[in-house]
DNA sequence: GGTGAAAACATCCAAGA
DNA sequence: TCTTGGATGTTTTCACC
């Protein structure tokens, strides 16, 4: 679980797994120009690096019936410890919830969500009110998917 | 690239990929209770029919240098055609933006960005606004990650 | 950092339920 | 039609160079 020296081979073989997570490492060999046995200890070296933290088959939102997103502001009663904790919980166990940041400027958080339609948005939002630590929401429906999930890039 | 009926197993088979993309087919065998050729031509098809869209690495934020996210609502200067289109081709070539949504509210846009810093993120909007199409911006750094990229659940 | 071999795996196909 | 088990080529991984 050492923090290794990452080059530009270690860079170039997270940059293609991120695009394609199940290349073999007989592909990476062939990509990145080592062998491919290097391609699997490097490959196994970054996930105890923790610098793979782990790999996933990106869903269409049909599969799972979760065509709606909606942007959600969150600004709460008060900024107290257990209101704090309270909600956090809560967004923890809200599958609906797929990003939750707490952040700077007028709200306190900003959540993104996947639900299945406005009348599960509307579900969900009852539930975060029903938690009485929530001061205020201001929601964004999604009419576009510009872009989503894109690679990270250095 | 038909559509298949999609039943309990592959609903199964959808869901432990999206948590685990490196699933084996035979893993995936002793996980649902087929046998893995099943499982493979399963999968296969749910491909085909692109249910999953792809299998990605989730890499950690300081593999890259992208440990600053940040969320920019951008409201555009007009709402005519070439603005919008001007605005939605320098999102797509921002390496920066991570997630671009059309959304409704005060907003016209929802970015998420990743960038290694606050001057990262000062010269980003930099290039934002240098596009004139941009009549108003609204950002919100991240101080707390609480929850990223979770899986789509049914 | 590469090689080669053993074990594990994916996928195709023939046949059964 | 949907499923299984075995055959075959591929892939992973380890000891060794």
């Amino acid at each position: 679980m050492k923090m290794p020296e990452i080059d530009d081979f270690d860079l170039k073989i997270l940059t293609l797994l991120q695009a394609n997570g199940r290349l073999t490492n007989q592909e990476l060999s062939d990509l990145v120009g080592l062998s491919a046995s290097q391609c699997s200890r490097r490959r196994i070296a970054l996930e105890n690096a923790q610098l793979i933290l782990g790999y996933h088959a990106r869903l269409a939102p049909q599969a799972m019936n979760v065509e709606m997103v909606a942007m959600i502001e969150v600004r709460l009663v008060s900024h107290g410890v257990e209101h704090a904790e309270r909600f956090q919980r809560i967004v923890v166990e809200e599958s609906a919830i797929i990003d939750a940041y707490k952040t700077t400027g007028d709200a306190d958080y900003t959540l993104k969500t996947a639900v299945a339609d406005l009348a599960s948005l509307n579900q969900l939002m009852g539930r975060l009110f029903a938690s009485n630590c929530i001061g205020h929401i201001k929601t964004a429906v999604v009419l576009e998917r510009i872009k989503e999930n894109s690679v990270l890039t250095h």
